[in-house]
DNA sequence: ATGAAAGCGCTAACAT
DNA sequence: ATGTTAGCGCTTTCAT
């Protein structure tokens, strides 16, 4: 590929002015910028943006940290953010970190490699006192809250969703419930999923938590384990509309009927759960990414809640 | 940040030195290596990335250009080729056009910019021959078959797959079937499908060909379309599972049976379909993507036919 | 084994 | 308005 000096050779200018021509700067006169445009055109010329990003220390691309790449979750946030980086001319990276912790900070140090200008945090493996000091080198926001005001947020309220929709069960007359989650109790989601169902049951009984559910596959064995159990729970709380629909399937082939059986809650308000009519918590992570790109190229340090919304579908009575 | 001259500095050796610890070259004594080791620890130093990939011409970079980036087809691509990227430390950036040509192109010009080493294209907007110059570049990968040399292509028999699935339908004594694409005729999936479709049931009658399907909602709408016809038909050949979920909603809902009164095959083996009990065609557009990314690395001008397989359920009889 | 120096391709401050 | 020049931070000959 031809260079800049080549260009300012071939237009009979000097660097500096196919400099300004490239970047639109005035004070380039119109013969010699039709003079760099034409040598510009004949060798088919396009700037080297690493020289580029090198000296102006920017790169206008966005890392994106999400645990696993097919996961209906953080897709959704990935799609928001894709959404507005193609608007404001941003480029993204998504970084699946398998929440491998030292895969987790590779990534961040993209940062401070000058590869990237920001970071969405999707969801971490790393504690915050590992991640702040990355801050130093571009911004950072996170798909949770967390009090450090050098970390942006764009997140939901997941224990007040969560206890909306354990008080719903309780007032309905569910006395036993279950509930399913992601991870272990190291993560935040399923802690605050834990205080909620505290808040408003009590202590979790012993089998009503089951850990490790992403899938529709996850669902169906969670199903497996709450059907089977010598006392059966009247309602459940999934992670997730897919993860409800593995144990809308196991309870209907079960011979047992929802929601008169067992009531069964969703989240994510997917497609899945619309077909079949699932009541699901929408915690809108569409716009939760959108949010989150916008915070990490213009406001930083900014919070900002997205409010989530109960949609009820015949799963629920 | 500090930089290698700092280090150089610190440690008491040239720059030439720091940069061999750097890239871990033999011939470094011991103690200069200690030296320089110690250096980059205290001044926390990480090498700026642009400066290594403007000098190198390689950036370990790949970009995926996506039409959409909420679509379960397009999504399962990208995973397979993330799934891929993470394990031999490339990192991928994630390029959607809307179906933009120039948006496209914009993206291509990535490529001739030193930003990315090669190009995966799910599905294209702009026709090959605007396409192939930039493989003058990079690596350009297809996940479509095309003739060009140039182009290495991960693809699948869309039209041997539509064909099965037609043969059958006509074997099972259906005579009258609809079908629904995403893209008009502009597009080669939609193309191919046509195609089979005529090679099987001769030419394609008014309102059996329905364009403009992804979601679940589009399929409601197809399905309404389709039944509430004068001649209804008795199978639908649906573009996607999550269209084909919105088909069998309406459907049911009409007070129809499947598959009794209508049949219907979707595509890709989504979970929805699993719950649904749909016949299917999986593309294995997981594997199309993890073998673009092999192509692109490794193979550039590599062809590879990735294998479908139709799951038989419920709702094909 | 180590260092000096010549770039990689570009921008921008400075001079004219 | 235009050109000269000093970097940006690094790798890699080429000497020694």
């Amino acid at each position: 590929m031809a260079n800049i000096h080549e260009i300012a050779r071939r237009a009979g200018v000097s660097v500096s002015t196919v400099s300004r021509v490239l970047n639109q700067h005035p004070y380039v006169s119109d013969e010699k910028r039709a003079a760099v445009q034409r040598a510009i055109d004949e060798l088919d010329y396009t700037p080297n943006r690493n020289a580029v990003d090198l000296i102006r220390g920017r790169t206008r691309n966005i890392g994106v940290i999400i645990p696993y790449n097919n996961n209906p979750a953080f897709d959704r946030m990935l799609s928001g953010v894709l959404n507005r980086s193609v608007e404001e001319d941003y480029t993204v990276t998504v970084l699946p970190t398998r929440y491998d912790p030292g895969k987790e900070i590779e990534y961040l140090t993209m940062l401070k490699n000058k590869l990237l200008d920001g970071m969405i945090i999707t969801s971490r493996a790393n504690d915050w006192p590992s991640i702040i000091p990355f801050t130093g080198y571009g911004h950072i926001v996170a798909c949770e809250y967390t009090e450090f005001e050098e970390i942006g947020c764009a997140y939901i309220d997941r224990y007040a969703a969560t206890l909306e929709v354990f008080r719903f069960l309780k007032n309905n007359g569910h006395a036993d419930v279950a509930f399913t989650t992601a991870r272990g109790d190291a993560s935040i989601s399923t802690r605050l999923t834990m205080q909620a169902y505290r808040d408003v049951f009590g202590e979790i009984p012993p089998g009503r938590c089951i850990e490790g559910c992403t899938t529709m596959v996850d669902g169906i064995e969670a199903a497996c384990q709450i059907v089977e159990g010598k006392e059966r729970p009247t309602a459940v709380y999934a992670n997730g509309d897919e993860v409800a629909a593995g144990i809308h399937q196991y309870v209907l082939s079960a011979g047992l009927r929802i929601p008169d059986d067992i009531v069964i809650v969703g989240q994510e308000n997917q497609p899945i759960g619309q077909v079949l009519q699932l009541t699901t918590v929408d915690h809108q992570l569409f716009r939760v990414g959108e949010e989150a790109f916008g915070l990490v190229t213009r406001e930083p340090r900014g919070k900002v809640r997205i409010p989530y919304r109960i949609i009820y579908r015949s799963s629920s009575g």
